[in-house]
DNA sequence: ATCGTCAATCGTACATTTACGATTGAAAAT
DNA sequence: ATTTTCAATCGTAAATGTACGATTGACGAT
């Protein structure tokens, strides 16, 4: 990537869904995601259990979907409780509904 | 990436919609996208004049929406007209519309 | 106070992505 | 036949992503 700081910028909710888009754009977190939707919530040790994948790729995948919004974590000691963040996910949900939709 | 060829497998549909979710990862092809929803089709050309960036980058953006499934390429000599191709995106439609329902 | 447990973070290796300019190839126009 | 035009591809540089094991930090339990 040249232009590193004098990048291009566009619409912001096309900014927006981009970062959820990327955030979805890998299988384990796509299998994360709905293993939280389904359990409503859970435990990252769970997911170690689950997931053939060491404790911290685990950690590191919890970590994006979090930036992204997607999930929140919260402190449930001593383990750490893992949910979907309805607020975003609504808003995620609206974003692509709507891409989607006009075509 | 370790296990380069070990790797994990994912359900068919979570891979599936980690591809399109992968291809939509990035701005300027959600802007790609949503101008070829308005105008139905256009030429790489014309998006070289709408966004700030070089004639191969554009094109490398195309690439991976097509390889993605997401756009085509018809040949219409000395141009090619690129659509979305909407078998492809009726599919991720139904991907993103269940996984996002399901919450 | 020590130990065990859970999850984050660090350091590292390698792959992939994103951008550019330059080159190539194919087809239309001259 | 030559030139022009359009878009793909190549080569390259830098950033990001994905995985691992090891370490750290926080907190409960012993």
């Amino acid at each position: 990537m040249k232009r590193s700081l004098e990048n291009i910028t566009h619409k912001e909710d096309t900014e927006q869904m981009a970062r959820f888009a990327k955030a979805l754009g890998h299988p384990t977190r796509i299998a994360i995601l709905k293993h939280l939707g389904n359990q409503s919530c859970c435990f990252t040790g769970d997911l170690v259990d689950i997931f053939p994948l060491a404790q911290s790729t685990i950690s590191q995948h919890l970590k994006e979907l979090k930036n992204a919004g997607l999930i929140q974590g919260e402190l449930n000691p001593p383990k750490i409780k893992y949910c979907i963040n309805k607020e975003n996910w609504k808003t995620a949900k609206a974003l692509f509904q709507n891409f989607f939709e006009s075509n």
